[in-house]
DNA sequence: CATCGGACATGACAGGTATCATGTTCGAAT
DNA sequence: ATTCGAACATGATACCTGTCATGTCCGATG
């Protein structure tokens, strides 16, 4: 499958990319707390960005993708907030940040392309609380189909739904079978 | 009251701007679907970003108190995609787009300015969408506290707290008064 | 082919919240 | 001072979901 490389500086990162890192179904790209030292880039599988809340129901709060930045907010902190770990089998990009941020420095259409992308991750995270803020699984299971844009999400990720819009693997269970039936 | 001017170009845009407007409470500064024309930043006030789900609830995506920008990533978009109002008596600087840009694209340091703080706002946006994947009032107004920083919220604001929480009226006054009772 | 682990599936029950209803308080405007 | 509207407050009830328990399905592995 071909990458969907939809920033220019997506493009210049893997290229300029000196390592590749390969990762086993939930292994840890890093964790909450490690110092931010590159940026990375999903080549294949995904990575999802999960913060544990106390009794250890994780929510996801970014699901990237091939040819999609991981943690790029990051990029100006000095340490992640929340951690990265592969939901699948999963090969990533790496980029050092200092490097990254030289990129950017020395490419005003790239650095501008930048800002574009991160304004876009605003109203993404944006639309995930208006997601969040709804209080039926029925409602939180539409606003992600209208997110996504595409279809039921497939076997072997509605776990990984459930714990997107924040609510339980039954939960979602019951309400993609009342849909099976209904339909 | 100082504004708090946390970021280089919000100062730059309040010195550029040509235009201030002052709105009543309730008023709206645009609408959904509006055309993004300018780039405003709350002098006195503040102003809610909000999305009416259906069934009119409201619930708000961003606070933007005095100093702040505001719907700062509808800069890159045609059209806002949801409504700006007056949480009370508000006053804000106004600046067109393209002024806006061209003052980013004259000054690399003031666009490097730019670029971190969009990235603090994804974060800002994913603490909140942490906040609401609980499911509990207490642990939500758990959460609102160690976002903001602050103490209990001021009376006359409790109703906008919880909908930036995403709970009814109601629930959060139960359980302020629960908190009130305990302590 | 047999085993095994994880996801899928579903029923029962307890707990929490939305909603509706009904007052009360408080600040602003006259 | 009186009026008035919005927020604050609280009780009752229905609904929905989390959790626990139990069982099935299916792909990977040896």
């Amino acid at each position: 499958m071909i990458p969907v490389m939809s920033d220019d500086f997506v493009s210049a990162v893997v290229s300029r990319s000196g390592r590749r890192r390969r990762l086993d179904r939930g292994a840890f790209l890093f964790h909450r707390g490690d110092p931010v030292a590159a940026v990375f880039v999903v080549g294949r599988g995904s990575i999802e960005l999960t913060r544990f809340q106390q009794g250890g129901r994780p929510i996801v709060l970014q699901r990237a993708g091939p040819g999609q930045l991981v943690a790029e907010a990051s990029v100006y902190s000095a340490a992640y907030h929340c951690d990265g770990l592969a939901a699948e089998a999963t090969v990533v990009h790496e980029l050092p940040r200092a490097a990254f941020l030289d990129l950017l420095a020395g490419d005003p259409a790239l650095f501008h392309s930048w800002a574009a992308h991160l304004a876009r991750e605003v109203q993404s995270a944006r639309v995930r609380s208006e997601v969040l803020s709804r209080h039926t699984v029925a409602d939180r299971l539409d606003g992600w189909l209208t997110w996504t844009g595409g279809g039921l999400p497939a076997r072997g990720q509605w776990r990984s739904v459930a714990a997107q819009i924040g609510v339980s693997p039954e939960a979602l269970y019951r309400e993609l079978a009342k849909r099976r039936r209904s339909s």
